[in-house]
DNA sequence: GCGGTCAGTCCAGAATCTGGACGGACTCAT
DNA sequence: ATGAGTCCGTCCAGATTCTGGACTGACCGC
């Protein structure tokens, strides 16, 4: 018998589990814009509403959204974002940032984000030890993984 | 007529039309881990062997791989990174903490980096102009947007 | 009452993914 | 020179998922 070799286990995989399948980060995105309800998310998005209502399930399910009712006679939901949905923000950022850079048409990026600081946000990946920006090339495993 | 709103011209729906389907940035990873041959990729993401043709054709399409003939007489290839895909570097960062802080198990998580500062690498997305970490609250939208 | 909004559900057809088997072109050990 | 093994795919049919269009049900404002 050859060595199968399991599928590594590893956090990029799980978390595209939570938040990789289609539609999954373009509700993040529109919750992040503050647009809390689905038929706002529909168009905003693009996404056929069985879709994106399977989506939103699936993350409330998984903590990213919470699901809060806003009126009762309709009863009326919005979804916000969990702490956990929070922290997805760095994620959504270096997609929005790697599109900035790789695939804007000839008017530029289609949003541009002003940081507190007063300049145009470019966002960075840093070492929160050290704080400098990281590279692949200053990057080791810690372990380098038994095979 | 109602206002169907055009789903937003967007930097993170064009990202996730490059790498957002299923098991693709799982090949990515794999590259950045130095496995780059197709039989190596399969072995550690899982992905069935049709699918990660179709991913690595389109990946190669999209300019994020390079398809490189390392082998003549059986012709067998390489994919490497091209500097759009190293690009990718941070998004695959991102992910990687999120799945460490939310999904780990109680082994705490598979893969530990460590940064050549000589601490364990731990990623955060900061403003280029001023060094901070961002924060959801810290960040505007430069032009609201029509609508 | 009539039209509109909102948050879905229902459904059937289209697109995608899946795994198992198969192929050709090698290499290496026996 | 066989036979086993590796490598990189392709082929295919069945399972799963996505898709869009229509529809519902509860409201609201005029």
């Amino acid at each position: 018998m050859a060595a199968p070799t399991e599928p590594r286990a590893c956090s990029i995989a799980r978390t595209l589990e939570v938040v990789g399948e289609k539609w999954a980060l373009l509700a993040v995105r529109e919750v992040f814009l503050g647009n809390r309800r689905f038929d706002e998310m529909v168009r905003r998005t693009g996404a056929p509403r069985d879709t994106l209502t399977a989506r939103l399930r699936t993350l409330v399910d998984s903590g990213v959204l919470q699901r809060r009712r806003y009126s009762d006679h309709p009863q009326r939901f919005e979804y916000h974002l969990t702490a956990a949905g929070r922290e997805l923000y760095p994620v959504v950022l270096t997609l929005l940032r790697w599109g900035d850079e790789h695939l804007a048409g000839p008017d530029g990026p289609p949003l541009i984000l002003e940081h507190d600081c007063g300049h145009r946000l470019i966002p960075e990946v840093s070492c929160q030890a050290c704080g400098e920006v990281v590279e692949p090339a200053d990057v080791t495993r810690r372990f380098p993984m038994s095979s």
